[in-house]
DNA sequence: ACGGGCGATATGTCTATACATAAACTCAGC
DNA sequence: GCTGAGTTTATGTATAGACATATCGCCCGT
């Protein structure tokens, strides 16, 4: 029996909503585990008396939404649910600074170019040889620290850093307007501040401090590593998001 | 002139994808800034020599990653980008524990069913007074105490958790098993360990801590509101993710 | 038993078309 | 000048049909 009729009463809205959150409800109940084998289109889509299309471009939100996998000829599974994925959208602390409307600081620490040692490659995660800058700086909202930052750029992958002004541009900043990215990592941990955290963010030693790294990759080339460490209590990374209405 | 000759040469695979990339990297160069309204789906579908389904697939999906902002009549713009948006898939911590393939402990240390008093009502975000239960638990992996968990539930929005046994299921998996949710928001901070942290989670005092602060609504009605304090040497949220190839 | 080829099948993309809907704009009437 | 009704317009949803493409599984030949 076809359920387009029931279409006229619901207050869901539109028939391809319908049928996303119909699924989407029985995967986070459980009803359909990780794993589970979702309907095809062309059952769904007799079950709705609806055309593919539309049954379609539910599941496809649901695939971009990452709560189910598509795979040709086999169907659609549901997807283990991600544990523990924090995705960080930021994509620069001058931005974000200036969006809280407070007066941005940056103040270039230091900037060394070298040849990759050990550790330089083991961070960026590069097996050859290669030339690297190290800066180090600092941002500041009002006057007042805001984030330590400490980063590593390839230069054989961006060899227009060779060329960027870090004592004016951020490198952050000048990174996002100037590389293009296809992946990234963050890591969110806590520390206490040692001395150079405390002195560089102006807070007590054993002060707890939020840090997030960050791997940014091109095609699998990576090409920066970056290190933030923020005066923790002060700081709160906030987000907030809807389980997709 | 109409670009559909081109289709046929470049690596990118797809029109829409092709159409979507051209969007996304004019957005992220900073080419097209924040406000910046597209160009219609009329001009765009002229513009590749295809039809309007194509380019509004594109759309959809830069709407949907909240790349841009789609308005009827009005055409799309370019959102703000979302500084500090951290978006948190943690559905639950037992099975995060047992999906590291650690064995998974729950411990209930305090379960209080009351009418909720004035720290209560604002912790949860609510005006009336209402009844809560407050739940303090640990979780642990490995026998190795994981997280201590600190919660209070709304009984008026969710009355079936006076039913539930929360001497064996832990709250977060149990209310994730049963309430639906619209909206939850996070906030990532950083602590040092006091007395009570520390002897909950086997560290010193002092030692630093990676809190988790996560609001959870139904159409805006609060459901519950979690606090989660994790060792924060020894545990990290990672998220890996993609600029959506 | 093993591997190559091939057909069946489910998803992926695209088109042309149609009607719905929300919002911005126009303009008449007060 | 203001208000409200009607028009225009861009997006939103849905359709039927077409062809592309990945891949699972079967069968056949060695």
């Amino acid at each position: 029996m076809s359920l387009a009729e029931d279409r006229t009463k619901p207050g869901a809205g539109t028939l391809y909503k319908t049928i996303r959150q119909d699924i989407e409800r029985r995967i986070l109940t459980g009803e359909w585990p990780p794993g589970h084998r979702i309907p095809f289109e062309h059952e769904i889509m007799e079950h709705y008396g609806c055309s593919r299309m539309t049954v379609n471009k539910a599941l496809s939100e649901l695939a971009q939404a990452d709560l189910i996998e598509r795979r040709r000829r086999a169907g659609s599974f549901v997807r283990r649910p991600q544990f523990l994925s924090a995705v960080l959208k930021i994509p620069d602390i001058r931005a974000e600074i200036g969006a809280l409307g407070r007066a941005y600081g940056y103040e270039l620490i230091s900037s060394v170019r070298r040849a990759a040692n050990a550790s330089d490659r083991e961070r960026l995660g590069v097996k050859k040889p290669c030339k690297v800058i190290a800066i180090r700086c600092r941002h500041s909202a009002d006057n007042v620290p805001f984030a330590i930052e400490d980063r590593l750029i390839d230069l054989d992958a961006v060899p227009d850093a060779a060329k960027a002004n870090f004592k004016i541009d951020p490198p952050g900043s000048w990174l996002l307007h100037h590389v293009p990215w296809t992946e990234a990592e963050h890591a969110i941990s806590a520390i206490v501040a040692d001395d150079a955290i405390a002195d560089g963010l102006h807070i007590a030693v054993g002060a707890p401090c939020l840090v997030i790294e960050r791997h940014t990759w091109r095609q699998g080339q990576p090409l920066t590593a970056v290190r933030l460490v923020y005066p923790g209590e002060q700081h709160r990374l906030v987000a907030r998001f809807r389980g997709s209405e």
